[in-house]
DNA sequence: TATACTGTAGAACGAACGTTCGAACTATGG
DNA sequence: CCATAGTTCGAACGTTCGTTCTACAGTATA
């Protein structure tokens, strides 16, 4: 048989990758992903060849098939690491407080710091959402409405709080549009850091799902 | 030599597409454009090869070159449609008003609208943005900018009539990323219409980028 | 009816794709 | 020092890619 150890050592944890992986073959792997990420963020999933890939990893186009079996694979693991290393994060910052609006505040933080600092991994994840089918896509997609979940339960409390009006779900929604669009326009020069940036997309979002005076009705279309 | 027509009527009004395109070849190309969003909308550009397209519009592989030069063309074509009719429709439904919250307003509905009508055009527009390289790159850009530029200064007007000290750039870009996200999440059975969806999100908005009280600085995160 | 141009498609081009195979290397442990 | 397992890669597989060539049918003009 002589099947390669990627795809005999069944049980055991392969592709650990989360936590402290300190085999020399996931380390060799994690360095793959690395190089494989900043390949997709910049030709995309179905632009980049496994030559590319290959040559970023200064590894031989074989010798890539020990690391991973298939380049879907290696998309899946790239997707899944990141969003559960953010999802494991938030989690942990939002145990510092019950105050709701101090939650949200935390999650557009974490997200946008998250965000920067993987600016090619998140892109990634966002933008070649919809390629991975079958297993893979619904893992990772699973992944995705935990953390909607997360988020949508921080702005509901926030919501029944200051018995406030405004749909959760458009909310959510239009948080996460305007945090993860972003990577088309972000420069760190003129934009400034996370916090800067979570200041300011708190203070729109914060106001902008409070109720106020400020909205006169009659300047309405139609 | 027989050169394609494509490529022979070098001055004239090829490609017309916009304005009331009456020729056989220019209808039959506006119907191929409109398969091909269908396509490129499902698998993406890179994704989709040339004889899925000549499949969607019921035509030969070869049959289609008769109508564009290149795929990159096609998806060139179809960006710029989408864009510059956007671009247009927005300028004239500004006329309508001068007062600038309206005219936010009118930018919002006018987005969500188009965005809603054209869905698979604009996802396209959106998500295959970085793929169009030199002369064609750049023109789509150039569009780009101008529907930025619009944005902007429609944003600017009221910053100025209401003495509001929000960034216009974080402003406009937060506000595209809410409206371009739909295209994720959108669900015409629990969201609504864009008229509907356009009130929610220009709430939200423009409540943001108001100053008011409510806003508790002392929740903030550091 | 002859002429010219438009539109269509079958077949093929070379290049690039993801993946596999087997041989060769290196490291480890008895 | 040999045996074994883990790691690497050159070469090639069959397939699909975007594009082109050529021949031919349709249509309008003269």
């Amino acid at each position: 048989m002589a099947a390669s150890p990627a795809t005999s050592r069944l049980a055991a944890p392969r592709y650990a990758l989360a936590s402290s992986a300190k085999s020399r073959f996931d380390r060799r792997l994690a360095k793959i992903l690395a190089h494989a990420v900043n390949v997709f963020y910049e030709k995309g999933y179905e632009g980049a060849s496994m030559r590319d890939l290959s040559r970023a990893s200064g590894m031989s186009l074989a010798g890539m098939y020990h690391y991973f079996e298939s380049k879907e694979k290696l998309l899946y693991l790239i997707q899944r690491h990141t969003f559960s290393t953010i999802v494991e994060q938030l989690r942990g910052k939002l145990d510092s407080t019950d105050d709701p609006e101090a939650r949200i505040r935390i999650l557009i933080l974490n997200h946008l710091e998250y965000f920067l600092a993987n600016q090619k991994a998140m892109k990634v994840l966002s933008h070649e959402d919809e390629v991975l089918k079958n297993g893979f896509g619904a893992e990772v997609r699973s992944l995705k409405r935990e953390y909607y979940r997360i988020c949508l339960d921080v702005l509901d409390d926030f919501k029944r709080a200051n018995r406030l009006g405004f749909s959760s779900r458009v909310a959510v929604l239009s948080l996460f549009g305007m945090m993860n669009w972003i990577y088309t326009w972000y420069n760190p020069r003129v934009d400034g850091d996370a916090a800067k940036l979570s200041e300011q997309m708190g203070d729109i979002f914060l106001r902008g799902i409070q109720d106020g005076k400020s909205v006169r009705k009659s300047a309405r279309v139609n």
